[in-house]
DNA sequence: CGATATTTGATATGGTGGATAACAATTATC
DNA sequence: GATAATTGTTATCCACCATATCAAATATCG
């Protein structure tokens, strides 16, 4: 019994009691988002999915997440590095590494190889292919989807955008 | 076969030449995050992610998930609306939102009235407790989590931030 | 009116990402 | 040389997301 007289009040009302002042008022008026406007972390997570879900659509062709993708970019600007490594810098669990390993490699983007060094580590490279399927990933990523995002924002803002992001993530 | 010979000898030296130069070079140098650092979607997660640990620290003696901390805004905002009109405006389909709804009830900070219009909606409303809990956790937002964000960035870096993330949200 | 379609909340279920514990093989440390 | 630490791996759990389906209630339309 903690439920106000005015919520209760509302609920037998409901929404009908909208219909009256104009004949036909569209139903289901759009909510009050409140707060939630002012709210950064919400808009943050929004425009999170948005942009993953155009990279997915950008990309499609080629079948890869953006997970994937930046792990064939890391493979190839840092080679002679273990699993642990790359999966740290990409803050990916080592555990969690292995199965997405599994998946490139059984496509053979890039492959595992023991290191001569330290005979537990495996030491990753980037096959032909996997340096093929990344140049192409890159051309569509920036001539469709950072276009857009380009197109959207103007240049100077995505920067400055870009810029704060990298601020919040690495130094929040 | 299609791995290149160059990474074969790096695989084969591996980390182990970088040792020369000093006496004693900090192993494992930091790696090469290349093209990752124009990628605004990876950004965006990073900086989502540490954004929503945040909240979660701020929120902590309250309990509440980002996902909890947005309904109970939005019940308060929107009296009167059921679950189906709820979840849609968050982006959170039907079926997800009753254990969600679940959560939140066991713990008295919101009830379900069946409305007299229709009798297949739940009305949601916040309870007693559930305003009293929202009260607190909006200060405690406000105070700890987004005065920090604006110390890290400056309040007009912010605001500008928050307004191109509400448009990717929506025109993107 | 009455048959048919639609809506609402709910359940079941599967997929994916993320987190921890534990293990064998290997290497480092003392 | 005994003990500790590291590496890749497996198993397992939990949160989140998505789809199909259902019963009850309502809307639609002949």
């Amino acid at each position: 019994m903690t439920v106000s007289k005015t919520a209760v009040d509302l609920a037998k009302a409901s929404r009908s009691s909208r219909k009256e002042p104009a004949a036909a008022v569209a139903e289901s008026t759009a909510l009050q988002m409140g707060e939630l406007s002012e709210l950064l972390g919400y808009s943050l997570k929004r425009a999170q999915l948005k942009v993953f879900e155009d990279f997915l659509r950008c990309v499609a062709p080629l079948q890869l997440t953006p997970a994937q993708f930046s792990v064939l970019l890391l493979l190839d600007r840092n080679p002679g590095r273990n699993q642990t490594e790359i999966a740290n810098t990409l803050g990916i669990l080592r555990p969690n590494f292995v199965a997405m390993l599994d998946g490139l490699e059984s496509r053979d983007l890039c492959a595992r190889m023991r290191s001569a060094n330290d005979r537990r580590s495996h030491i990753l490279a980037l096959t032909d292919k996997g340096r093929a399927v990344l140049a192409r990933a890159k051309k569509l990523v920036a001539a469709k989807h950072e276009a857009r995002l380009n197109e959207l924002l103007g240049s100077a803002n995505r920067a400055a955008l870009l810029a704060m992001l990298a601020r919040i993530a690495c130094e929040f």
